[in-house]
DNA sequence: CTCAACCACTTGTGCGGACGAGTGGAAGAA
DNA sequence: TTCTTCCACTCGTCCGCACAAGTGGTTGAG
């Protein structure tokens, strides 16, 4: 009398069909047996089969189309990394020569108004080159207000061995939330130009990082040369 | 005897409960009314009742306890939108003097690889230039093997008023369903340059959109104007 | 030939009933 | 008093059936 754990019948179903998908019995594209094939085969009732399939619908492995038939869309892809350079450059590990400056500046009146600062406010800016190679492949600098900036390291010239995110979580538990970015294409600027050694175009990168309360901790500002960096994108169409 | 569109009784259901919970009506940690009250309320089977109860827990609205009761965790808060400029010029309508070339030409060696042909296979060149507020904005060019375009307009110079994801679907049964972007910045060809009255950095975007079956339907590449476009997006921190 | 009606098939929604299992309190035994 | 048993209530799963509605091919009238 132990049967164990039988998991529930429609999970069983949804089992079997997902593992005909992934060893590609079952082909993207392809039309699934019918809801009454599908009772047959599995011997349960239509309430089931129709339950396994709308929670693998949901899950986005299969689509089912009203009076056609359900079909394979392929084992659902956890949302598929987005390029994301704002957040990637604060977990970067800083190398010994890709901090230039750490400078103590006046905001100017961009970045002071994604800080939600008057202008000209001082703030620490936070310059480093990414190198790729040997040459370098994209200018940052960080900006952070002086009161993030407070006891923490990120005002002096050593490099952070873990990464701007660690930093500030472990010495002042300030928690990244989320992340504003904005893209564009422009020219670099003098100095971009002369520290990437390029005049070409570049991908200009303005992100701000906010905590849970939606306060900004700090914002970052890239440029990307055009011909070193493609950023890619996958997602589904509705 | 026009009910007209009277929508599912479990989404009725499931509105109700949502539009209670937004209203504090119910309050996070209330428990809801039992799936007995609940049918005796609206009048329906408990089969509708658990239905919509178990769709607002996958959504993330309630959480349901065996033997207990189920209990309102709150709106669930969804993943911001993303900027998609591959998908929004597939579903646009093309307006009067929007498209300004198709022709039939030896597909470039980028495109031929993406749509996976051989160089130099014929294909269709759609080519339209956006336009805001009477200036140019941004130029496309959608990609179609031949195959694709065969039976359709798309190789017709005739504006689609209903966009290209329409026209597809609706004379070819072609259902997108993911798409792949590439991004990058550039100066403009000397043929964009004319089309978008400025030398400029662009933008540069490669799109490719297949179908479930991941065939590829067919390549846009556009090129938009740096100094007019910037591609905003907001994503959570894990 | 063209077109409308029809039919077979699909999924969508809904009902009522049944039984299992987890929870928590009340009643009763020790 | 304390512990056990019982019971009413909850959700979880499953069945068989019914009818609506969308799709696509066939048939037959014109």
């Amino acid at each position: 009398m132990s049967m164990d754990f039988a998991p529930p019948k429609y999970a069983q179903v949804m089992k079997a069909i997902q593992q005909r998908i992934e060893a590609g019995e079952y082909a993207p594209g392809d039309m699934l047996p019918s809801e009454t094939q599908l009772v047959r085969e599995f011997a349960v009732g239509r309430t089931t089969v129709v339950r396994a399939l709308q929670t693998l619908a949901m899950q986005g492995w299969i689509e089912r189309e009203h009076g056609r038939g359900s079909f394979v869309k392929g084992r659902p892809d956890s949302p598929p990394d987005r390029v994301r350079p704002g957040l990637a450059v604060t977990e970067q590990a800083e190398g010994a020569e890709s901090v230039t400056e750490v400078e103590r500046v006046a905001a100017p009146r961009h970045i002071a108004r994604l800080l939600g600062v008057a202008e000209r406010t001082p703030v620490i800016a936070r310059r480093r080159v990414a190198k790729q190679g040997g040459r370098p492949s994209a200018v940052e600098t960080l900006w952070f207000p002086l009161e993030i900036a407070l006891g923490t390291d990120v005002d002096k010239p050593e490099p952070l061995r873990h990464g701007v995110r660690q930093h500030l979580q472990a010495v002042k538990h300030l928690r990244f939330d989320h992340v504003t970015e904005r893209l564009t294409a422009r020219n670099p600027t003098k100095e971009e130009a002369e520290l990437l050694g390029s005049p070409k175009p570049v991908l200009g990168v303005l992100a701000t990082v906010h905590d849970a309360a939606g306060s900004v901790l700090l914002v970052m500002s890239a440029a990307l040369p055009g011909d070193l960096h493609e950023l890619q994108d996958v997602y589904q169409v509705s």
